[in-house]
DNA sequence: CACAATTACGAGGGTCGTAAAAATG
DNA sequence: CATTTTTACGACCCTCGTAATTGTG
């Protein structure tokens, strides 16, 4: 049997024209292709080109096989590519999530009970959110609710609790606790990427938020300045406290939502330690 | 890139469940086969087997490399198969015709006129003929009329003559011509391919054909037997007279055919050295 | 202990590149 | 005479098979 190597080189005269040409294309010296083609024709037992003593041409025989052949050449490299696609899907889980705090508590968790995987994260919409865990291109999807349906598991994987952050010399920095509206009205630092706590804004409509869409620089941004910003309990606990900065937790529900953890059915038994962690 | 040979090794593995197994059918040595495989992982970058040490088994990325695989080497096989039908396709002349006596002419003259092809041929009812035309089964079709069509060349190639075939003490072999309806009631031996000539036995009806499968069998009967059968100037022509038989000229209209060439026009190129003879 | 896979190693075959020849426009 | 293909030939790489190793049921 021939071997891809030979349709690739066929394919390569056919573009070139000439031997000589396509050799240099396919970096060997032209005889090599000139020998190679041959043995090509040979166990193909047909004459794929019509030869003068200084010229080839493909005869209608070698067209029709350099179409042949330039489809199985796409066949193989679709499969390489698809193959590997596969592979790499196989060996990441990929989340998606409404909220950033998650991504804090399932990280090093996936880290620990699945070895050599590696996680990929999306802040999302709702709605897109549910359509790529029926897609697969979530294995895992987090809410802030639960999502009821025959053909998904949900467990609760933690909360999170909005604060304030504010420096010590702040008028609001003695109180145990605050709401929403007690600070509606300030200026204040907020991260883009938040996802879904974006909704803040529209409650706290008096508020003038400079937004930063830089992590590190708004984590500069809040060391450096006077200014009040949200944190959580979630952050606090996995990045640290910020230095000179306490933290007031806000009453409102909103602020203090439940995370829900949701995998679909054929997801199941290969995320069952991560379930099994919960339930 | 891996080669054909790669995949048709790991398609043997997938079938035979063990290396050792896939080797023999391979009739490659165990290790080599091992080597193969490892090596075709390490082209594509990917695990395609689960490997515990006396034991291998496709892992989910291996099943889907080894679809993958099936359909390439049969894209290929496919290749070599449509590729040699064509070439051979490219150098035989396919002869449809209405009866045998045409091929007598044909045949010869396309050989001389073709260096290195060959020529099939198929005796067919005028319908098929004509569809298989226009499907490019046959090249050429052979009939006893005239086709008028726009994208059909057409010529005449010759008539035919039959005759009656008798032995010299037969009482009719003394005329110098007669007509069917003079020797119907007689036996008959007749050849049974013999395309359109078959509409004799139904002008004959009170003639007794014996029939004969075999042209072998059929030459030899009549040789040795005294009954009166059908030959034909062609026939004499290109096979010489058989010894010991009068052939007498038959008068019938219907009997005396004239045949006529038909080719498609996108074979008219291709064989225009035979029109060139007749135009 | 039979069987399966991998590793080690030397032999052999096949493919490569260089060089030369032949032919063409 | 530059360009192109084919043939000749020697070198080297690669793959093969044998043999040995390891591990398993």
């Amino acid at each position: 049997m021939y071997e891809l190597n030979q349709l690739m080189q066929l394919a390569a005269i056919a573009d070139a024209g000439t031997i000589s040409a396509a050799a240099e294309k396919l970096n060997i010296s032209q005889p090599a292709l000139s020998r190679s083609v041959q043995k090509l024709e040979e166990e193909l037992g047909v004459r794929l080109f019509d030869r003068s003593k200084n010229k080839i041409t493909l005869n209608e025989t070698g067209e029709l096989a350099v179409e042949y052949a330039r489809k199985i050449i796409f066949e193989a490299e679709n499969m390489a590519e698809k193959v590997k696609l596969f592979d790499k899907s196989r060996r990441t889980i990929s989340i998606g999530s409404c909220a950033p705090g998650p991504f804090l508590e399932l990280s090093p968790l996936l880290s620990k009970l699945f070895d050599g995987i590696s996680v990929s994260m999306e802040i999302n919409e709702e709605d897109v959110l549910i359509r790529g865990l029926y897609d697969n291109i979530y294995n895992i999807i987090v809410l802030d609710k639960k999502i009821e349906a025959e053909d998904i598991t949900v467990f609760k994987l933690c909360e999170e609790h909005l604060m304030l952050s504010v420096p010590p010399a702040h008028p609001l920095a003695m109180y145990k606790s605050i709401k929403l509206e007690d600070i509606d009205g300030e200026t204040m630092l907020l991260y883009s990427h938040i996802g879904f706590w974006k909704r803040i804004q529209d409650t706290m409509t008096k508020t003038n938020f400079i937004e930063q869409d830089s992590r590190e620089a708004f984590v500069e941004l809040v060391k450096s300045a006077a200014l009040p910003s949200f944190t959580s309990d979630l952050q606090i606990k996995h990045n640290g406290d910020v230095k000179n900065r306490v933290s007031i937790p806000i009453e409102d529900e909103i602020v203090n939502p439940h995370f829900y953890c949701h995998i679909h059915r054929k997801n199941k038994k290969a995320l069952s330690p991560l379930i099994k962690k919960f339930v």
